[in-house]
DNA sequence: GTCTATATGCGGATAGAC
DNA sequence: GTCTATCCGCATATAGAC
């Protein structure tokens, strides 16, 4: 790995533990071994690290997300496959957790990536929702956008839930309980 | 207001903005104007003054929630005034937000606090489900307790995805939805 | 490209006077 | 109880040599 991709892989690491203003230059340079000069050769500073790092997880999580949608099945084995695929639940979403940073809130450039992240994952399940509701596998009363949005929710919510009771317990009822609620719908 | 509470409120206030890692002592003394010795007199650190600061928090969100709960109406009312109830949605939760603080969720004394006010918000809930399905106001296929997690976790990830978006939008629609799914499964 | 030196101010306190 | 002084290390760079 070239230098400014193990900084970049660090910053993940970091941003994902600590956030945003829980993160030093300092600590980056540590966990990825490269030294100060270097890092300011290749990245004016810590917002520009970090855009670089959260753009990369950005596209990662996309990518996850399209593994599943794109699976053969109903509308609704997507969304649970979607729902149950492995996560390190207690670690939280590297990009959900972002949006507790004021910083990166107040930021326009850092806070875009977090926002298409999320804009284009509501698409997605409304598209797959829409599909659904077409091939009669999920209720018409259904309003796509905004139970895609429940479904987004009920995951960052559940990170949220689990990380304060230190358990994956309620992360996993939350799923439970949207699945049971969505099937509910099914003809 | 005395001392003790002046620190307590601007502590209050600066966590919720900007978390455990980003509230110096330094910003809650300018903040509340005591200076540095009364309040390493009053308390004996940072940690000191969270603890205080998130247990008044916890008590106030708790408190909130009741007055909704205990309102006259079917568990479906009940439930949609405390989803629709005014909030500072794009503020996010005060105590939510601590749990993506690795030093809160580090410390059993400071997380306490805040899985408490999970825990029996969860419990809560579940109650009133459990009240709407023995008057046939719920569908029975419905488990109190996952659908209470799902519930919170709506609301907990509504703020996650309004602030993504610098925009209400999306809370208000991840409520429109988990409403029409819990509405669904009523007699 | 990478290294070391240097800089200013903040974070989070402790000490002791009043 | 409150105030001011003092402390050490970290946060976040910049400068210039190699």
């Amino acid at each position: 790995m070239d230098t400014p991709e193990r900084l970049i892989q660090s910053t993940r690491e970091l941003l994902w533990e600590r956030g945003y203003t829980g993160t030093s230059p300092k600590a980056i340079l540590q966990r990825s071994g490269v030294g100060q000069g270097s890092m300011y050769h290749h990245f004016s500073g810590k917002p520009d690290l970090a855009l670089a790092a959260i753009r990369r997880t950005a596209e990662e999580m996309r990518a996850k997300a399209e593994e599943q949608f794109s699976e053969p099945g109903t509308a609704l084995e997507r969304i649970t496959a979607y729902l149950r695929r492995e996560r390190d639940v207690l670690r939280g979403c590297p990009i959900g957790r972002l949006t507790q940073d004021p910083d990166i809130v107040a930021s326009p450039a850092l806070r875009q990536p977090v926002d298409e992240t999320f804009g284009r994952l509501r698409q997605r399940l409304a598209e797959v929702l829409t599909e659904g509701r077409q091939r009669g596998e999920i209720a018409s009363a259904l309003d796509p956008a905004s139970t895609a949005a429940t479904i987004v929710a009920v995951l960052q919510g559940g990170y949220v839930l689990a990380r304060a009771a230190d358990s994956t317990e309620p992360f996993d009822q939350a799923v439970d309980g949207i699945l049971v609620l969505l099937a509910q719908g099914a003809r």
